[in-house]
DNA sequence: CGGAACCTAACGATCGTTCGGTTTTTTATG
DNA sequence: CATAAAAAACCGAACGATCGTTAGGTTCCG
């Protein structure tokens, strides 16, 4: 199974694609199932032929972009592997970008589900959040405190912190359309996020009187 | 007009209350008139009698969760109104919880309109976020500026990420139903954020060893 | 009496899904 | 390699249900 099945693994794929743009773009049951025929090239009853039902399609994308999310070759696992936390965060806030952006159409799939089906999906994303971070910081973050390089703060919640930050914050800008929400170029934003996460907001003995 | 149409404006109020929860745990396009109408014990007619169209009732529910928004004797208006950022933060957790808590179905008709609306209503909140805020806290923060109270960190910047991570945070929880997501009861995790947004993640000087 | 509130029934369209059948591809056999 | 049989891919029409909305009428109330 390689060539022979070449064509029909095409159009699946299309399938899977249409629906993607037409159930985040409209939500899952203002998606008719001869919108993604039509859209697809393909017949209805041919649909039927490659999905049980319209419900198939759907979890299909989440399971598609839930394979995308642990991709070890993406940007963002290869940089939580590293666990140089906190010193790449501005290489973190890049790759989340460019997760947002690579996955707007999924990430929209997630409220379809939200909204329309309970959070059935999400939940499993968030449920053991705390422990995938723990898996993959727990150690460097004890050798750090030892090391003296660590304040008053648990490094563990500010690195889940920065990173739903700057998932949400280009979730905004990118899936909700509202991009410059926080009256300045993302770059710069990103930016005076990193700064409060490192530095805060107090000010500190060592400061400079302004900052420029 | 008090009185007299007391019973008619009390059928609209449960239209509404009834459209509110259809919508927002459904969608827009998966709820029917019928569902509406049945559900606040009208007729389809009479329910046609007071909206002109399916729509017009989500609108009306979106402009409602606006008026409650910007209630000026919400806990949280009252709170913006006094600028007292960042001495107030834990009130200011607090009172995003209560907003949050209160507006869980209003909340996700948000996520609804980004999805069927293409996020039409929801971009008039975002847009002018950071105006808004300059408005509320500009002249407070210029003066703590000139006490020398605050240190490298914009705080115009620091009060909308922390507001809006409280808020994004909660909605989470109780919006989206996974409660716990950070691993520990909102009540610690706000303290850590908290801790976060002041202190920052570099250690300070004057930080104790390992501050339990 | 007049208008607002309210009702049921119906219209035309569209929905998810199924059905019966044709075409194309794969497989097995001489 | 030719070819028949089996399997997979594919199609448009149709089924029963439901959709948003309207029509035409009755009841309530000042």
């Amino acid at each position: 199974m390689g060539r022979q099945a070449e064509k029909s693994e095409a159009s699946i794929a299309s399938v899977l694609d249409v629906a993607l743009e037409l159930f985040s773009s409209q939500g899952f049951r203002a998606t008719s199932m001869r919108e993604i025929a039509a859209k697809s090239g393909l017949s209805v009853g041919n649909l039927y032929h490659h999905f049980p039902n319209k419900e198939a399609i759907f979890r299909q994308l989440i399971e598609r972009y839930w394979e995308r999310l642990l991709d070890p070759d993406l940007r963002l696992n290869r940089l939580f592997a590293e666990a140089r936390f906190p010193d790449d965060l501005p290489e973190m806030a890049a790759a989340i970008e460019e997760v947002v952006e690579a996955n707007t159409p999924y990430i929209l799939l997630i409220y379809v589900d939200v909204i329309e089906f309970g959070g059935e999906h999400i939940r499993a994303f968030y449920d053991n959040m705390s422990e995938r971070f723990e898996a993959a910081y727990g150690e460097r973050f004890r050798r750090l405190r030892e090391e003296g390089r660590i304040g008053d703060v648990d490094p563990l919640v500010a690195v889940m912190v920065a990173s739903r930050w700057f998932f949400y914050f280009f979730t905004v800008e990118k899936c909700f359309g509202v991009p410059m929400h926080f009256g300045m170029s993302p770059r710069q934003a990103v930016d005076e996020f990193i700064r409060l996460i490192r530095r805060g907001l107090e000010p500190r003995p060592d400061d400079a009187t302004g900052a420029v």
